[in-house]
DNA sequence: GATGATGGTGATAGCTTCTAACTAGCGTGG
DNA sequence: CCACGCTAGTTAGAAGCTATCACCATCATC
């Protein structure tokens, strides 16, 4: 809405760029990307799209900003609504099931080389602080040999007031819902049987000390 | 050693391409394996491979079927060395560690179209067998309601005389292992200052149920 | 209205996978 | 022993990709 007429519509033709980028990932994956494609269905022949990403690189590292930006707030919009830390685990798996590859382009695969852009590491701590903020004082468990390590380095909580146990707690929660998720969305659990769904409200209730909520 | 010549000679040249293509994954990822270079790294050029891998796709595939019986040798050679659970979780991550792309071309970003052999899921569950031989009694959990429906879709145990709870935890010994790893070697860990081996330690430890193994 | 920034074009280099046609040589059957 | 056949290798080429370059049109502003 803002800026001149060029500007609007320069900012439109890369949000439908990414648009179209989105929609090839998610049918075959990053690594498929063509910008040869993208072009030709926005109806224009090849360097075109070079004006408005430099290099299919910088396109791949917009959307992965993109896709951290939405996990992001879909977490956020999720605790506003009042969500508890189930609440996180279960927004963060729809985010991701919603979208796989979005989720992998994230939590993918890395390509030895690359290296991602700073912001996204701010919005990887925004998403930690997310899940921080919805720990309670219960969220602990027992210190271990791990947190007196952990002490040392708290850096990366940029200085969120939580205690180092519930710093680790908080890491287990991102280690083990990422885990079953992943293995959820790469298909490895297909030819198993069981309903992937219920192993991550079952890792996801181990996790919150919840032993058994059948009974 | 047996065979005629001629066919010591084809997989001689066969060991070759897939030694340089390990060479290329691990530093380029699979993603950027050319057959082209390897070709160009044996002493002959290009379309000479194809009388050796049909395609680009066969040549990772034969590549994913050794990964896959590399890490089930490492599981087994350490489980036959006495090793217990915990054992076996370090073989793991020292098999991950050795070459994170290797870990990858099993556990990583899936390509949509794509579909793994038949033999692979064989060696996977080959894997879980081995995980579950090296449960006792111990491993089993409190009952979940997870647990039941876990009873009616016990088909991928393929008849071992565990019990549901303890296929449960082996589940989760693969799912919560696989998270902490598969961080690590995608280098989410890294700006974060903490030592990741000890994390997964510390991961191990919970799991094992040993609360707190430094006091 | 002239000028300069911007968007788009075709041509081109260099890379990739993969097919096709063809040749040199090894090994075995007659 | 020799001729035939299979195999391994070659070069050429199609189709695709990223990316750069030179050129042209068009729009916005002075």
């Amino acid at each position: 809405m803002t800026g001149t007429p060029r500007e609007r519509y320069r900012t439109q033709v890369r949000e439908e760029v990414k648009e179209r980028a989105w929609e090839q990932i998610a049918v075959a994956g990053a690594s498929a990307l063509s910008l040869n494609a993208i072009a030709k269905q926005l109806g224009m022949s090849g360097p075109a799209l070079y004006r408005y990403f430099g290099s299919r690189d910088e396109l791949i590292t917009e959307l992965i900003r993109d896709a951290y930006r939405s996990l992001a707030d879909a977490m956020r919009a999720a605790q506003a609504t009042g969500a508890d830390l189930a609440g996180l685990a279960h927004a963060m798996r729809r985010w991701a099931v919603e979208d796989p590859q979005r989720y992998f382009l994230i939590y993918g695969t890395p390509v030895p080389g690359y290296h991602a852009p700073d912001d996204t590491t701010v919005i990887s701590s925004e998403i930690m602080a997310t899940v921080l903020d919805a720990c309670g004082p219960a969220q602990a468990g027992p210190a271990t040999a791990f947190d007196g390590h952990l002490e040392r380095h708290r850096e990366w909580a940029r200085g969120h007031p939580a205690p180092t146990a519930t710093l680790h707690w908080a890491l287990s929660f991102w280690t083990r819902l990422h885990g079953v998720l992943s293995l959820e969305l790469a298909g490895h659990f297909a030819g198993m049987g069981f309903d992937p769904a219920l192993l991550f409200a079952a890792e996801l209730d181990r996790l919150l000390d919840r032993p058994d909520p059948a009974t």
